[in-house]
Formats: structure tokens, sequence, C-alpha cells
DNA sequence: CGTTTCAAATTGTCAGACAATCAGATGACC
DNA sequence: GGTCATCTGATTGTCTGACAATTTGAAACG
């Protein structure tokens, strides 16, 4: 999540695309809307066309603009919906994983869910060996923490989902580095590597039994542990004051 | 979702990032390693270079490759992980769009237990007015679908989690158009739209009392009558018949 | 008024050049 | 021999100019 990237000057591709797309995002062009001209923006920019285009093709990529050849770049009907990303904005990188893991929580939950509705006896043996190999690493010490990374996967492909399967791979990933804590040597000595293994194998057990409740509720203690062991608060309400309102409408 | 785009031929840029995609995720690439030079590229595929730098930079945008100037382009640590997008392969239209609402419903379930457990006074009003509005709609025969949509996103909005809000308005936009066969003329007579307006006075009514439970299983009818109304048939199995294994490990 | 034709505009592609940067080799120095 | 600075080639980043493919709108024509 976090990264000690060194600082690199920024291309010009890369800063041109930001502008542009801010432009979509601010409402300046509305969908339907018809881009300056390459040139135009190239002269505008002071860039070279070249650089206009790559700009262009990252927008054209996210689904901000569709260009025709002879018409010119247009903004797209649903600009900005064609591809979901994390860390666009240079928001609170504290505040973000808690966000982020948040959104996870939301949708593992729903997975443990559906698996537990729809796992084959090739889903359950799929699960099945992660699990053995986290077990043995913890007796021997070798690092579960892609073991760890496999059996949640296994989890979300027993959902028959390929697009949860991989959208739970997506925010997964952005957790992977997350994971070596708990399976380190510290982690070990400490029963951490241990605690998430039990927790693993009540949710086998709740997708064996088909039980998806319990399924449910295994994941979601789970993944709450996950975050107290990741240092993360994920809090119930969002302080402020609770509403007794109840109006009606009609 | 579907789409009668007329058929273009496909720019060279883009048959060639799908290649440079495919490399990756078959694994003929690994993490780290160096991609062939531009030049290569260019040579090997019969494409100018400025043709491969448009690849590439999709490739860079979507996180696939990390490119360095002087050195090269190497496959990321996380390759593919960067976005996450829908349609990227032509699956089946149908499967896809059962999938892709199955997403969006166990996000949205989540989604409404999160608003229930965090509503202010100010998302209570901001809920109240779509809603307001799509009572109108009813009486008057006017389009309430871009107030369908307003209500779910306001919904989204009660998180107070900008990512969670952002994925909901992102698997939403891609039913969009969906929403207009429940609020056109026909929709109204045969009582979708109102359908729709009492179960969407449900999710409110839940959320204004702070009934976590209740808004889930609110949202869960709501979702589950509009794929209905969408023809969507969501499967609780997988077709496959149950296992009642219940394997130890230790 | 409707149709055809044409020309300008715009994106798509190509080719070549130079600048900025990096990785490895080379060689000097201790 | 080992360490360091320097040099050189390779590679990406950028610029320029050109031509091809396509669209759009207007002019010309019936």
């Amino acid at each position: 999540m976090l990264s000690d990237a060194i600082v690199r000057p920024p291309r010009l591709a890369e800063t041109l695309s930001r502008s542009l797309i801010g432009w979509v995002r601010e409402g300046r062009l509305a969908p339907g809307d018809q881009f300056p001209t390459e040139k135009q923006l190239a002269d505008q920019f002071a860039v070279s066309r070249a650089v206009v285009r790559e700009a262009i093709a990252r927008l054209k990529a996210d689904g901000y603009v569709e260009t025709r050849q002879g018409a010119g770049a247009f903004v797209s009907s649903q600009a900005g919906y064609g591809s979901f990303r994390l860390q666009e904005d240079a928001v609170s990188a504290t505040c973000h994983a808690r966000n982020a893991f948040e959104l996870r929580y939301v949708v593992e939950l729903g997975c443990a869910e559906l698996a537990a509705k729809r796992r084959t006896a090739a889903d359950l043996m799929a699960l099945q060996l992660p699990l053995a190999r986290m077990n043995d690493a913890l007796r021997s010490g070798l690092q579960g923490a892609a073991d760890d990374d496999a059996f949640h996967r296994a989890v979300a492909a027993a959902t028959h989902n390929p697009l949860v399967e991989r959208f739970v791979e997506f925010m997964g990933a952005q957790f992977s580095a997350s994971r070596v804590p708990t399976w380190n040597e510290h982690g070990r000595s400490n029963g951490r590597a241990c605690d998430a293994q039990r927790e693993h194998e009540a949710i086998y057990a709740a997708i064996a039994a088909g039980d998806a409740q319990a399924a449910r509720e295994a994941a979601e203690r789970h993944l709450r542990e996950g975050a107290k062991r990741l240092g993360i608060a994920l809090e119930e309400s969002a302080g402020v004051s609770p509403i007794p309102a109840q109006p009606e409408q009609g």
C-alpha cells in the first residue's frame, strides 16, 4: 500500500492526461462534447502531438473519451466508468487504507457466502491445499503468506463468478504486502499466524458445510482480526451522533 | 450493458496492447522481467515505434509495466492489479451480465448496511430528495430513472467511504441503461416502477432507523426484484450437487 | 429539394532525429 | 585485487514532418 518509490520527474503525457481527466471530472467538458483537436492541445500545452496522443490513449483506455478517425475525440457518455482504480488521488494514506480494507471486507463477506452456496468438491480440494500448506508453515517456520493469498483466492474461485473472483484478487493484491507481518518470525512467535490459521479453518468448515451464514460470519471474524493485525480501525459509526428521526414520505 | 456500436477496424495500438497484456497474463513474462525494447516490438509486429509507445502507455496506465528511461520496460511486480475493468474479455453477454449484477449485488448489500450504521442527518436529507422526485415521477409520468440512480448514489455516499461510494457508482453505471425499462411508460403501467419505489422506501426507512440488518434485507429484496425486472437469474447454486463432506485437517 | 462530389479537417500511422537517462564496461587509483 | 570515476552504447522520452484513412460539411448539379 505504501511505497518508498523514488520521485521521478513527471512525464509530459502523464501530466497532460491528468489535466484532461480533470477537465472531464470537473464538468468543464460534458459527455458528448468534443475535445480540442490534437494540434490545438499540442499548441496549448506546448508539447508535441505524440505526447498528446499518448495522453489521449490513456483517456481512451479508461473510458473517458472515444475517438473517431476523421471526426475527433469526444467525451464518453459514461466518462470515468471504464475502470475502477484505487489511489488515484492523494488521499491520506491511513484513511485510504481503512477505506480500501473496508471495501475488501464488504466484498469478501459476500464472497464467502456465495462460495458456501456453490462450492463443488473440486473447490473444497482447492481450498484444502493452501490450508494444509499453512499448517506446515506454522510448524516448519516457512513463509505462509503466499498460501494465505492462495486460500483467499480459492474462496473467491468457489463462487464460480469470475468477476467476483477477479475483484477479490484485485482488492487482495493491494494488501499482499500486509500479510507478511502475520507470517514472519515475529507473527508466528506471538501467535498471529496461529490465530489467522484458526480463522481460515473456520471459514473452510463453513464453506464445506454449505452454511452461507456461518461462512459470512467466519470471514467477518477473520477480516476483523486481520484489520487489528494490520492496525486498521474498522469503526462502525462515522463519529456523528445517531439520528432518531424517522420521517415519512408519500 | 449491451451495445449496438458499429464495428470499427481495430486500431494497431489497441491490438498490440491486447497481445502484450496477454503475454503478461499467460505468464510468458513474469513480474520483474524486461520487455523487448520498443524497436524490437516495432519490428516484430511490423508497426512504427509510435504505435508501440501507445500500446505500452496503456499497459503503464493499467499497472502492467513500469518504464525507466534509459533502462527499459519491466513487468510490474503486481501486474494487472492497477485497475479493475469489466468486459475485458469477450465473455458471453448474458453470463457476464449476471456476474456483473451479482458483484453489484454483493457490494450494495454491504453498502446499505454501512449506510444504516453511519448516516447523518444530511445523508437522510440527500436520500429524501430523489425519493420524493421518484414519487412525483410515478404520478406525473416523468422519467424517474435518473433519480433512481441518484438514490443509489446517495445510499453509497452515506457510507462515508469514498472508495465504496465510487465502486458502487462504477458498478451502477454498468446498469444505468437497465433502469429505463422500469421507469418508462410500460414499466409504470404494469407496476414495475411502483414496486421499485416501495423497495426504495423500505431501504430508506431501514437506513433512517439505523437498522443495518433491515437495510441489508431491504437492499437484498430490491436488487433481487431488480434482477427479475431485468430478466437476470440470480441462481444460488451453480447447478452442482451439494457436498456432504466435512473433512478435518490437523 | 434531393443527390452526388469534392475539399478541408481530423485522427491514425510512419519515419527519422535528438535529448535524457541508465547499465555495463573500461580504466585509473589506492 | 578492490574501489571508484568515467566513458560508451543502449533505451526510453520527446520533437518534427509527412502521408494515409476517414469523416464532415458545403458546393455543384440534376
